[in-house]
DNA sequence: CGCCGTCTTGAAGATTCTCAACACCAGTGG
DNA sequence: CCACTGGTGTTGAGAATCTTCAAGACGGCG
């Protein structure tokens, strides 16, 4: 199946606000389209590509493997993100990327994207956004890490994960579908597979949450956004600041 | 006590390559001098100055509080190190800052900034560069959170912090003043502030590392680096990209 | 002196992990 | 068709880690 950069365009178009010829310019980036096969890694850490990758299809997750053998997932991308933004201005990128579905992805090169930047300020603008997007969610991560209990974590992880699927178009308060295994769940919230197990057992029998086979469903979202503490304003930025005269110019 | 912009400029220049005009961009950028006492907040969550800030003097913590009322913080600022940049394009700044010593901050509002980019592309490069490393240190601290026992956890944090004051001259690998109380490294940590204490009675019985009368010392530098797994390479971008051709031109 | 913030210690309890075992399912090859 | 296999999900039991509660010590400062 092949994607093209299309369809993320198309997504992003509700909430960044660039005209045509900026659109163009993005449409312009990707040198070539990458398919990779589940469990495939896309950058390895240490490498120095100095290449970025637009997520168009499938899920990623962009981990960090310790000497000991476990590992941190920090973040999961979902088509549309972009993959290894920061590797861009740091020679080396500081964490792996691996495929965890079928992905596609386009890969564009530090020079073409600078030059974009160069020719249109307001797509740099908005490239800095999504990649402050990412920051935040990161520091989102941190703390629901670092000061909540594994029932709140996780309800919160698979809350955000749900927001950001439904801005690209992907489910609703229903539920979504989620390839993510346990196992993946708990390198994301620093617990063991077997604790996400109970805790995800918990959730169900609270009538809270379901995760089986693949899908997400939300059996009682305002208890369950409540438990969670879950908060949309650092996901909410709908872009005002892509909207207002641009900077840079 | 006054502070100028000068003596972070002289840090800044030992791992930042910049020529003369880039460095009189970057000095006439602050608009005034704030002063503030221990405990003082600067931008409250929420708010949106749209400003930054430079760090002069001092030691500020980014966190984020809880509707529980437990604090996660973020990351500890220093001397040279930037408050808010993410909050110049997002509007929300999406957590607080409090000086954790008397401080001396220059603030930098988000106009000048662009300008200073525009005429200066290398400058805007080097701010990005600063950006990129600060959230390298955040992912760095997820993991530290999510994947390390208290013990190793500790150990890595304090170890950070050490190579990050060398970068400005202060400390050595025998040690370094650190004005945190145990509290303050608990809500960086994710611990109670009981367990630190433990943890640091710990290090300091297995002659690893004191930290009394605040004051980092390293008994064992090499052990401790061992116990934590530490690795610099995510500090070490003392910045060949500074050095390559200017992007953005 | 008395007070407050910080540090320290003990003991009990909650949370989370590890180890071990088993169920389920899809794919694979005989 | 079936046995085998590997990945994933599930459960129990015991142990380790970390938290909470409670109390006291120490030092700076009004």
């Amino acid at each position: 199946m092949a994607y093209s950069i299309e369809s993320v365009i198309n997504k992003l178009r509700c909430y960044i606000d660039l005209d045509d010829s900026e659109w163009a310019a993005l449409r312009a980036l990707p040198e070539k389209m990458i398919e990779l096969e589940t469990g495939h890694e896309i950058v390895h850490e240490g490498q120095s590509h100095h290449n970025a990758f637009i997520l168009l299809n499938g899920w990623v997750s962009s981990y960090k493997v310790l000497p000991d053998g476990t590992r941190q997932i920090i973040d999961f991308q979902i088509p549309g993100d972009f993959l290894g933004l920061r590797s861009l201005l740091l020679r080396t990128s500081d964490h792996s990327f691996e495929a965890i579905t079928a992905v596609t992805v386009a890969e564009v090169s530090s020079r073409k994207m600078f030059e974009a930047f160069n020719k249109s300020p307001r797509l740099a603008t908005a490239v800095l956004w999504a990649a402050s997007r990412d920051e935040a969610m990161i520091v989102e991560h941190l703390i629901n890490i670092g000061r909540r209990s594994a029932i709140a974590r996780t309800a919160h992880f698979l809350l955000e994960l749900g927001a950001r699927l439904r801005l690209i178009g992907v489910g609703s308060e229903e539920g979504y579908p989620c390839p993510l295994s346990q196992y993946l769940l708990a390198d994301a919230l620093g617990l063991s597979a077997i604790h996400v197990n109970r805790v995800l057992r918990e959730l169900r029998e609270r009538k809270l949450l379901t995760f089986q086979k693949k899908r997400v469903r939300f059996d009682n979202f305002d208890k369950l956004v409540e438990l969670a503490e879950f908060q949309t304003a650092y996901l909410d930025q709908s872009g005002p600041i892509m909207k207002s005269k641009p900077h840079f110019s």
